[in-house]
Order: C-alpha cells, then structure tokens, then sequence
DNA sequence: GGCTTAGTTGACGTTAACGTAAACGACAGG
DNA sequence: CCTGTCGTTTACGTTAACGTCAACTAAGCC
C-alpha cells in the first residue's frame, strides 16, 4: 500500500487486457464485481492490471472454455489467493486441490472418451466413402445400410 | 415406420431415461425441442427411447460438461447421423470431422495445462506447510513470503 | 475553448438452458 | 367412483453471463 508506483512496476489499462486476452472492459469489469480479480486504481479511479492479474484473469479464462462456472472458478482463486498461514488451512487448501485435480482428470477422460466416440463416427463415414468410390468404379450396387444407431454402446 | 414394437426391440419411458442420465424430464423434451433427439411415440403420443436415442442423449450430455452449447452439439449431430450419401457430402462430412477433433484435442490441451497451473499452486502451498512445520519443530522463525502473482507467467 | 477518446458507474436489455406451474388424459388400486 | 401417479402440452419464470446505453469525468490535441 505505501510505494505501489515504482515505474519499474509494469502494469496496463484495462483495453490493453481486453484485446489481449479478447474479452470485453464489460466482461472483465464484470469479472470484478463478482470478486474475481480486484486490480489497482490510480488515485482517480482508474483501474490497472499487474501481470498478476494477468495471469489470474487468463486462468479464469481457461477455466471458462470448460464447464467451469465463474462461481467454481471463484472458489478455487479464493482458496489459493488468500493468505492463508495456519496448518490445518494449509492442509486443507492442499486437499481441495488434489479434489480439483481428480475433477480435471475425469474431465480429461471424459473428453478423451468423446474424441474416440466421433473418430468411431468419423471412420464409419470414411467406410462408407470407400464403398461409395468403389461403387462408382465398379458400376455394381451393393445395398450396405450401417445403421449408426449401434455406435458407442 | 411399418412395425416400430417387436418385443424384442428394447426401449425406455423418458423417466427411466432421465433418473439413468440423472437428468429431468424437461431438460430431455427441451433438447427435442431443439431437434437434437426424436424419440419414437406410442400412438397415444407417449415418447419411447431406442437405445441408439439413449447413446445419442449421452453424447449431448457429455458435450454439455465442456463448453459446447446445444447449438454446437446439434451441428455435430445432425451432421453426422443425416444420411449423406453423396461422395462431396461423405468429404465435407469427414473434414468436418477432422475439425472437431483437432478442436477436442485443443481443449484437452488447455485442460492438461490447466492441471499443471494448479499443481503449481499446490506444490507452493505445500512448500509452506513444510516449512510451517520446520519452523514449529525449529522455534526459529524466517520470514518467507512467496508472492502468489509469480505463479505461471 | 471545443472535439475526441478512454475511462468510470449505473441501469436496463438479452440469450441460453432450463425450472415451475397449470390444465389435461390414461390407467391402476382400493 | 375417487385418488394418485405418470405422461402430455403450453406458458411463463429464472439465472448466469454478459451486451448496451446513458451520463459523467479527465486527458490529449489543434
């Protein structure tokens, strides 16, 4: 709170964070009224951006590309921004990120599991690519209806 | 359309499916709304659903936990299970196949960098709770403040 | 000084994805 | 016959995550 202008200190306006990060000044003022990031102000007012809160607001970004709700979001910033000093706290935080931890990992399987689900689409449609060609080379039909209500099961 | 209840063709009311998916009833009518699933009717109108219709519900709802909207997932959807029969169209299908798979792998990606931020954050706290413990075991205190805006730049 | 541009707050609008409630029909049990 | 349960449609309510607009201030520029 004393000397927070240093000049070596780098830091940028809000419009410079938004077309970085491609995100709207509304979304990331937004962002603050629900206490996810809180930047500095000048003495009129006017917000500022440490790479801190960079960083911070890429990870809320990130988490956003996924299910992540902007409350879960604030839930895990809360839990590892607080200084928090005691041992069971520690503990504690330490916990609730291994829990974040395995929520990721399934979601990963979870994506992992999709990823294989369309490639078995996507390959059906090749199969049925190649006999198409082939058909059209052979002049001789052969009806093959692969339903696609088998997939995945 | 000729003779749709054989016995042997299995198929589920729309609650069963929805206490199996753990979803509501409405949220299954409000994706046939969208068009993303059409389930057969008894000819009194009461909705039945196919397991292929199951396998389809749970490929919207695994697409939902990331961030696809219903609109994406229709786009998928429809795109796939349309029957194509046109040599351009199997193409313009595949491709768009190939797209969404380099998305997914984009996003586990993120996911799998997302994992690694939060790891860093656990590991500095549990960096402090050993060095909590030294100093309890110690009766020496050090003062070690490790800014969290480091983290991940 | 006047104009433009970038910032602020505050209020209201909007969209997706459902929830909820009303009003009805079919059927089973007592 | 009455009640309850499960299904249907229609319609309106709700919440999150912003967009949009108005009214204002301060800085820079000619």
């Amino acid at each position: 709170m004393t000397r927070e202008d240093r000049g070596r200190q780098e830091s940028w306006p809000i419009s410079a964070l938004a077309h970085e990060l491609d995100v709207s000044t509304r979304t990331i003022r937004y962002y603050e009224e629900l206490g996810l990031i809180l930047p500095g102000r000048t003495e009129r007012g006017i917000r500022f951006y440490s790479r801190g809160d960079r960083a911070r607001l890429r990870l809320i970004l990130r988490g956003k590309r996924f299910g992540f709700s902007l409350d879960q979001i604030r839930e895990m910033i809360e839990l590892f921004a607080e200084d928090r000093t005691g041992c069971m706290q520690l503990m504690r935080t330490i916990e609730y990120g291994n829990q974040k931890l395995a929520e990721i990992d399934e979601k990963i399987s979870e994506l992992m599991q999709l990823r294989e689900d369309i490639l078995v689409y996507k390959q059906s449609f090749e199969q049925k690519l190649l006999e198409e060609t082939r058909r059209m080379t052979d002049e001789c039909s052969s009806s093959t209806s692969s339903k696609w209500t088998e997939i995945s099961e």
